[in-house]
RNA sequence: CGGGGUGUAGCACAGGUGGUAGUGCGUAUGGUUCGGGACCAUAAGGUCGCAGGUUCAAAUCCUGUCGCCUCGACCA
């Protein structure tokens, strides 16, 4: 009976093998990062996803503010006739604003759209507070959400609205602002592997991928539990094309009016959805340490017996020193609590009960192995912060170690068939750089060029699609 | 925007052929428990997504509409 009953709760998350969208969406439910709310497509973060939310902010905001970026904040909306400036750019986001038509009762003179990125209002005010290449470089970002109608939309990995950082950035030269494009990347690459633990791929996206208004885009790629690639954050270089349709430029050191040189960057909530089908299991999230709202949990065993909740309570104050700690001595069960905590992803357990405070020791339980070590209260602190090192190392390594043995080469159009069809992951193969193959391999397997990455390997010499002599070395695959 | 599914208590669901709503979990209270999702007792909790229609009578039949999930085309 009581067994029936384990196995009731234990498949409250779909197994992922079994139905990895619905074990995506079991656990964005479950774990308490979301709920839905009354507006197609707009989520509600939770505390719990908030904070994880928070702790990325604070950890990308910290670099950015050492690389000379200051904050900002744009409006909100977007005059129509202010988006259309820039030809490329509306003809990209138009189809997917909201638009404002009303104020109270009255008709706008000129719908309003809410901001579905901030190119616009940054290069209006970019035009007007610079005169000289003394006003250069201005490196801004801002912290905001933007709205884009999305048709199909998912929990952190496309909303309607969602929260997101966008850097704009302006320069006196090209090469600066190309600098510029790169240092951010590799910002966000760092961010990526030494915080949340996921090894991305570093490269340009081709022509038909680019953003809208671009000359360039960077961008780091990731791969899903499922095979399928997540586009995680991406850097723009603009040349001076939004300088000359907003008619942004300088006097440089000759007396002469320049145009100058754009950049921007971001990244969004789409990160949190990153982290949970990257490091993820049947048992529910799998936090990285350093963005983990709760980096160790403390359950008391046999609580209500003389002194273990003191001691409990003695080692969370110990602990809230260098960790993000929680103690839940509530009435449930330990047993409850264990597999709770494992939901939530909260990477290290500690258990104290009577034998514990006994032999002065406690019992350290880490997810992402599911191991646990007895380790002495004397150098408590010293064990947790190893073990809380050790576990995003082991995250990491076990991440890139998935993601190598799904990535594949095709050399021939079959063998790219058969992988896409049977071995989902990232493909690489060459190309010749011709849209027309671009177009065809999605349109005959489904999958999109996702970058064509720094590393450059000779895999062959010719095009995978057309046997034309090859460019680049790509990665493909399908996307989310 | 097309295909499929779904909407009944906080959650998961049951309620062919119409008769005024039920089960499990959870919640509250009291007690026994506590090293891997405990148990007993008592109790609270629902305008059956919404709007029309048929009917003496609708969760159930009809029409419309909205939300959500999911698979495609478009995007971070």
């Amino acid at each position: 009976m009581a067994k029936e009953k384990d196995k009731k709760l234990v498949e409250a998350i779909t197994s992922m093998d079994e139905d990895f969208a619905q074990w995506y969406t079991d656990i964005v439910k479950k774990v308490e990062l979301i709920d839905y709310s009354s507006v197609k497509g707009c989520m509600i973060i939770r505390p719990y996803g908030y904070a994880i939310w928070e702790n990325i902010q604070k950890d990308l905001d910290k670099r950015f503010k050492e690389t000379g970026h200051e904050n900002v904040y744009m409006p909100l909306f977007i005059p129509e006739s202010l988006l259309r400036k820039e030809a490329e750019h509306v003809e990209g986001f138009a189809p997917e604003v909201a638009w404002v038509t009303h104020g109270g009762s009255e008709e706008l003179t000129e719908r309003l759209c809410v901001r579905p990125t901030s190119e616009t209002l940054f290069c209006e005010h970019f035009s007007k507070i610079v005169q000289s290449y003394k006003d250069l470089p201005k490196l801004y970002n801002q912290w905001c959400s933007v709205v884009r109608w999305e048709k199909t939309t998912r929990p952190f990995l496309r909303t309607t609205e969602f929260l997101w950082q966008e850097g704009h950035t302006i320069h006196a030269t090209a090469e600066e602002a190309e600098e510029e494009t790169i240092r951010m990347l590799n910002i966000y690459a760092k961010h990526c592997e030494e915080v949340l633990a996921i090894p991305v791929i570093k490269g340009r996206k081709t022509e038909k991928e680019k953003f809208a208004g671009a000359r360039a885009t960077y961008t780091i790629e990731s791969l899903m539990h499922d095979g399928k690639a997540l586009q995680t954050g991406t850097s723009h270089f603009f040349g001076d094309n939004f300088a000359k349709a907003f008619n942004i430029r300088y006097l440089d050191k000759n007396g002469q009016l320049q145009y100058v040189y754009e950049t921007s960057w971001g990244v969004t909530t789409r990160l949190i959805g990153a982290v949970i089908m990257v490091h993820g299991d049947n048992n529910g999230l799998k936090l990285p340490p350093r963005v983990a709202p709760i980096q160790v949990v403390i359950v008391p065993i046999a609580q209500h017996k003389e002194g273990v909740l003191e001691k409990a309570n003695e080692l969370k104050e110990r602990l809230s020193k260098i960790v993000r700690v929680k103690l839940d001595d509530s009435d449930k069960m330990p047993g409850w609590k264990f597999a709770e905590y494992e939901m939530k992803g909260v990477p290290v357990r500690l258990e104290v009960g009577p034998k514990d405070i006994e032999k002065n020791q406690v019992v350290l339980a880490r997810r992402d192995t599911m191991e646990k070590i007895v380790v002495s209260m004397d150098n408590l602190e010293e064990e947790v912060m190893k073990l809380l090192d050790d576990i995003h190392n082991n995250m990491l390594e076990t991440a890139r170690k998935n993601r190598d043995e799904h990535t594949y080469v095709a050399t021939n159009m079959e063998d790219f068939k058969d992988i896409v069809e049977n071995k989902p992951g990232f493909i690489k193969a060459m190309w010749c750089g011709d849209r027309e193959c671009e177009d065809k391999i999605k349109e005959e397997t489904g999958a999109t060029s996702r970058c064509i990455p720094f590393e450059q390997e000779q895999l062959s010499s010719t095009c995978v699609c057309c046997g034309k002599p090859a460019k680049h070395m790509v990665y493909w695959g399908r996307a989310y």
